[in-house]
DNA sequence: CCCGTTTGTAGGAAATTCCTACACGATCAG
DNA sequence: CTGATCGTGTAGGAATTTCCTACAAACGGG
């Protein structure tokens, strides 16, 4: 796969700072993507698009000024090799998404997902493949399974740290040096998909594990 | 102050999981904050405040099932101890502020305010005290300024350091060591009120430093 | 001209990330 | 049955980052 190798040339169009700003904070965590361009509206997108050149288009559905449909199919004839993907406010149907596809858009995520997929998919994407999600059936096939596949070490460790326990003490609770407490969270976090403690707090916490005890 | 020296006990109620999610991600950074609880719905989140006893309540103003102003008032009747930080999806008028104040809430940040507001509100509502920002007039007083304030040699690494410009690289272009450059990232965080490299890198990008050159 | 602040410079300690290593028991295929 | 592979518990090293401290030269007032 030679596709997509460069960075990710990403403009995003959200309304409301607050989202805008938050998803950002997120996806500029990945040193491979680029923020070429924000817009809070869809012909301030289409005005800026020759000039910032992204390579994906993360778009809302509804904009104060148009229909984020509107704006991503207008930005595909501009430039028919862009990316988009279309952030919705509700759960997307399956005729919904024909359409979207028939568009050309790549890949549509609901404001109900997790960030994970948004994410997930935004990198999908970028090589100009099309991501049809499976977020239909069971919303949280990944996680909520992936903890059964900790081992008992892995758990203990993964609580401890959930509740923000110090690497050290964690070793002292557990009789291990630093070193070993170390390549626990690197299996958890590789296992779970985790790239930073706050998703795994709120995993934990979300499935009352270190709740209990 | 002793007051609000224990961590955070705060509870998130939020109905969009994108926007839950990211904020979520970005508060629990803050390793004084414990999340005791989140819910879509107010009446859920009433339900369990009293096992989850938050300190704090962060809930946004249009909830699916109720609005989150009665929620708030429920939840302050339940225990009127709790700080609620309500999160409105427009900008506040005062006389609207003025009735939030009246039902005993402790602050209200929009939807359209950066991100940052809403954290430095979170944490300034914790130990009790009413926040009444100040988002209404100039609203990018904090951060626009404050570039002006960075020395020259701070203003290079910022610029560097926001096109992800390796330190050591940032050392060799300025003929300084690694060390030097670390402090100058220092001094630039403190200065400018960031946490984390995507803060400097959206700002940077929006100042159209970092693109010029 | 003296003093406090800012700026350019850097070092140290501790923590974190990323990778590699390795022994042991279990599982699996031939 | 037996060697190959896998998952688990354990740990070390290198490079990087974070957090704090230091300090001299320059600057800006009073």
């Amino acid at each position: 796969m030679l596709a997509g190798q460069r960075r990710l040339r990403l403009y995003v169009t959200i309304g409301q700072r607050l989202l805008r700003d938050s998803l950002l904070f997120q996806i500029l965590l990945h040193d491979d993507v680029e923020l070429v361009g924000e817009s809070e509206t869809g012909v301030d997108t289409l005005n800026r698009l020759h000039t910032t050149r992204p390579g994906v288009l993360l778009i809302e559905e509804n904009l104060q000024d148009n229909d984020g449909l509107t704006i991503a199919e207008h930005a595909l004839t501009l430039n028919p090799a862009l990316s988009v993907l279309l952030i919705s406010d509700t759960p997307v149907s399956t005729g919904r998404m024909a359409i979207y596809l028939e568009a050309g858009i790549k890949a549509v995520v609901s404001k109900h997902q997790p960030i994970q997929e948004l994410i997930k998919t935004l990198f999908y994407i970028r090589g100009g493949q099309v991501y049809v999600g499976n977020w239909q059936h069971k919303p949280a096939a990944g996680a909520l399974g992936a903890f059964e596949a900790l081992s008992g070490r892995e758990r203990e460790v993964a609580q401890l740290m959930a509740r923000r326990t110090p690497v050290r003490d964690i070793a002292g609770q557990l009789g291990v040096s630093c070193k070993t407490v170390h390549s626990y969270k690197d299996r958890i976090f590789v296992k779970m998909g985790f790239e930073r403690l706050p998703e795994l707090i709120l995993f934990m916490q979300r499935h009352q594990h270190g709740a209990a005890e």
